[in-house]
DNA sequence: AGCATATTTAACCATATGGTTAAATACAAA
DNA sequence: TTTGTATTTAACCATATGGTTAAATATGCT
């Protein structure tokens, strides 16, 4: 169970459309479990999963008041998300010129040879 | 098995590093599936289930040449992925209330855990 | 036709994910 | 100490994911 890197943790994370609606929610205030929990149509250890992804995500933070554990966005991951995603920015922006000024820094994450759950059986 | 909601398929077909470093190298050029599928230690049908997620989201599109099946970025989807995290562009830039957030990170931490970020300012 | 190359499909496997219900834990208030 | 509220853990289940090997398919070349 090889933890994978941040940044695919942060995707993974922003895969799923109740934890986006999570993090909308923090954007706003801090809120409790049961708080982020009543909108939706599922059980509190439910919800508490999914926080459970949000934080090894590092997207949120948890405190502690009396028997509250509430929540607080933590937008930081979100840079490095929207850091890789920039570099393609140029193709949707209509900028296809200079095409060769990005093409070494585009593979900044390079060939992952052998890091892949490298069970050669 | 109902699909997701498009933005949802291109997180989680982004939360996976072979995948980006696949989107990565056909920034710069199409690329067939055994020429994406080299610097990999894995599989051709594991690289073929891989543009098969990408594909699925939209992030690439195939061609036809005899038998070969060139791949080619599509990045318009990371248009939408992009719009979604830039509602929270705010939390990382300077602009945002660095004041308030700094008063809240000595509050939370005391007075000798010089932790993490740096962004003094 | 027959062989070689490129790619996909099928079947399988282990682990991860996203949900459930029931029980346990942590704290507050009587 | 008992009770109520907030949250998590445990056990379970179905499906998804990411890999494998072996076989099938598609096309080009002699």
């Amino acid at each position: 169970m090889t933890t994978p890197d941040p940044l695919s943790q942060v995707f993974s994370a922003l895969s799923d459309p109740t934890r986006r609606s999570i993090l909308g929610r923090l954007a706003n205030t801090e809120l409790t479990v049961s708080e982020l929990a009543e909108p939706y149509d599922m059980s509190l250890p439910a919800i508490t999963k999914h926080l459970k992804v949000l934080e090894n995500a590092r997207l949120i933070s948890r405190g502690k008041t009396a028997q509250y554990r509430p929540c607080k966005l933590e937008a930081e991951p979100l840079k490095k998300a929207d850091d890789w995603i920039s570099t393609y920015r140029r193709f949707w922006e209509e900028s296809f010129d200079r095409l060769d000024d990005y093409l070494q820094t585009l593979q900044a994450e390079g060939p992952q040879k052998g890091k892949q759950n490298g069970k050669s059986k």
